[in-house]
DNA sequence: TCCTTATTGATAATAATTATCATTATCAGT
DNA sequence: ACTGATAATGATAATTATTATCAATAAGGA
């Protein structure tokens, strides 16, 4: 069986954990896991609420701290939502940003194509401000959820 | 001396307090006349250590009640940002993003006529999703942080 | 000014996050 | 495979943030 993707993003973390001297435990493996597999972002008590449903399970001071693990080497990212800041998501090559199903929660990472350069300029005139970076996130009803 | 913009907002959150039937009380102008008068989103916290500058001060409780109020009226929007989530601002008249210094905290509001329509119509056909809103926002550096 | 009652302050209760430390388990080096 | 040094864990205490409770207070119409 071909290796999936999620499969593939867990190898690459456990080989960055391992690289930087950080050792693979059961509880990092298991947080990693859940959060590969979600399709929303989840927050950290999701997250170990989740990982209760298994035999045996991370206690709450290792979800945290693998969670600060894994944000400190640049592996997770937190999305922000009207209502419910700060779920966790892999971090995405590149430039690009989120689609979330405001009904489901269900997240799409798109491609940034969109090409923002002179409104950034203008904005840069205007104000004074020197622009770096940005964020663009769209909100809607997913394919599931619009039948 | 002429009224300023924020005098300007404070009568005008005044007025709609009273005109959906709740009062104006000294607890609920000191919480209002502090986010009006701030150049950066502050969190509940924030408000509340703000407010014991002053010689009579609500309690911490009345900061968040006056904030869910405020919300509740829309006169106020959650900021949010990487390091820092769920600051208070005026919420602003029309289609519009904020720029936020990463250096200082000091945030714009800036007008939002980008034309994103078409790039927003090809997520719609690359997802199957429906999009109705999204968020966009800037950080960089203010013009006094450049300096 | 008085009266009704919405609102407050003080504080208890709940929830979320971080810190502490003895015990456990990873994994490099045999 | 086995062993040992020590990174990491689990349990829990401490801290911080938010919400709920209720008697006392004050806003604002009559």
């Amino acid at each position: 069986m071909e290796p999936s993707a999620k499969d593939h993003i867990l190898s690459s973390w456990q080989d960055t954990l391992h690289s930087h001297g950080f050792r693979v435990t059961r509880p990092r493996q298991q947080v990693m896991e859940i959060i590969t597999s979600s399709t929303t972002a989840l927050t950290p008590q999701e997250i170990y609420h989740k990982s209760l449903e298994g035999e045996r399970f991370p206690g709450i001071a290792s979800v945290y701290r693998t969670l600060e693990l894994l944000d400190k080497l640049g592996l997770i990212q937190q999305i922000h939502q009207p209502g419910g800041c700060h779920g966790i998501w892999p971090t995405v090559e590149g430039h690009n940003h989120c689609l979330i199903c405001r009904n489901c929660g269900q997240m799409k990472i798109i491609e940034g194509n969109e090409d923002i350069t002179g409104y950034i300029a203008r904005i840069e005139n205007q104000t004074g401000y020197r622009v770096d970076d940005h964020w663009l996130q769209f909100f809607g009803t997913c394919s599931g959820c619009l039948d």
